[in-house]
DNA sequence: GTTAAACCTATTGA
DNA sequence: TCAATAGGTTTAAC
């Protein structure tokens, strides 16, 4: 990719377009500290958790390919070169995928109970859709200060609403293909981690939603629709990453190696008492407080003192 | 209307 | 080896 800065203009002119397109699908545009400082001023549970998780972006991907996995391109899609003789393939079009041996064929490469699914949906949206179904469903609309009501926009409902036709596609699928392949910044995809932070800071999981049934579902998003605002899908992405137990590890990570020094301090000594001056000094580190402190107690005495009654602790608070 | 069971395979850690 | 995790949607049953 070319950096932007030729001094050459003649050359300028048959520059690839790789930067531009690169900055579309990673959506840099956007000025993401504004943004968090936005989060943060609403939510003092985003304000907690977002600085160790900055530069999350939504990506500008296709609808089509939005909607569906990764394995495909391999043994659909079109060849688009090599690199390093390793070879690399586009996604399928979704007619590639409406032949009479396709599902079986999905079967057989590992999709189990989906490639039902897929094959169903890609000739819905191939065959029994109108041309260009679904990406009329976009969100073309990219004027500032919109009002949004807690249900998000018509076209947003209206997308979200349609997508549940498909075979295998419920909301959670709906509102992801919203989110990253359609544009629209209000749709809060809620899967099991965003249940979990639900249920853990917003107040969920008890009373009238005490399990995530649609009603249930429609209530999270209509709330972190209100908190966050139009763009809480990005916001809601935020604090999923802060969910992950891959990326959960950066919360740990440096703590562990001061957790390395301290046991061989103490390899002569006592453990109970060090063990707890190393949470101490994670906890400073994280910057975090309060139930992140006794999760993390937790751990490491599991660390040193790996008895089945603490395990079954830290199976209980990590849910 | 809500809940439980069934659907599938791959990877990882104890 | 077994359980947890990736992990939501559909269908049947209550």
């Amino acid at each position: 990719m070319r950096s932007g800065m030729s001094t050459h203009p003649i050359k300028d002119e048959d520059e690839d377009d790789t930067e531009r397109l690169l900055k579309h699908y990673l959506n840099l545009e956007p000025n993401l500290t504004a943004l968090y400082e936005y989060w943060s001023s609403v939510d003092p549970n985003f304000k907690k958790r977002a600085p160790k998780f900055t530069g999350v972006r939504i990506l500008k991907q296709d609808a089509w390919e939005a909607l569906m996995v990764n394995n495909l391109c391999l043994h659909y899609g079109p060849l688009i070169g090599h690199v390093d003789a390793q070879p690399y393939h586009d996604f399928p079009a979704p007619e590639t995928l409406t032949g009479p041996g396709v599902e079986a064929h999905l079967r057989e490469l590992g999709f189990g109970y989906r490639a039902s699914y897929i094959a169903k949906t890609a000739k819905m949206v191939a065959k029994e859709k109108p041309e260009g179904w679904l990406q009329n469903l976009s969100n073309v609309d990219h004027s500032p200060d919109q009002k949004m009501p807690p249900g998000g926009r018509d076209g947003y409902r209206k997308a979200h609403e349609e997508l549940l036709q498909l075979q295998g596609v419920g909301p959670k699928v709906a509102d992801c293909v919203c989110l990253m392949g359609l544009g629209w910044g209000e749709s809060v995809p809620v899967d099991t981690h965003v249940w979990q932070f639900a249920q853990r800071d917003y107040k969920f999981g008890k009373g009238k939603h005490k399990s995530l049934t649609k009603a249930t579902y429609d209530a999270v998003g209509d709330h972190f629709r209100q908190l966050w605002g139009i763009e809480a899908g990005w916001a809601h992405s935020v604090l999923f990453a802060a969910d992950l137990k891959t990326f959960s590890e950066r919360l740990t990570s440096k703590a562990k190696e001061i957790k390395v020094e301290e046991v061989k301090v103490k390899q002569e000594g006592e453990t109970t008492v060090e063990v707890k001056t190393v949470v101490k000094q994670e906890y400073l580190l994280n910057g975090i407080k309060d139930e992140f402190e006794e999760e993390n107690t937790v751990e490491l005495i599991k660390d040193f003192k790996d008895s089945p009654r603490n395990q079954r602790a830290k199976r209980r608070r990590l849910g």
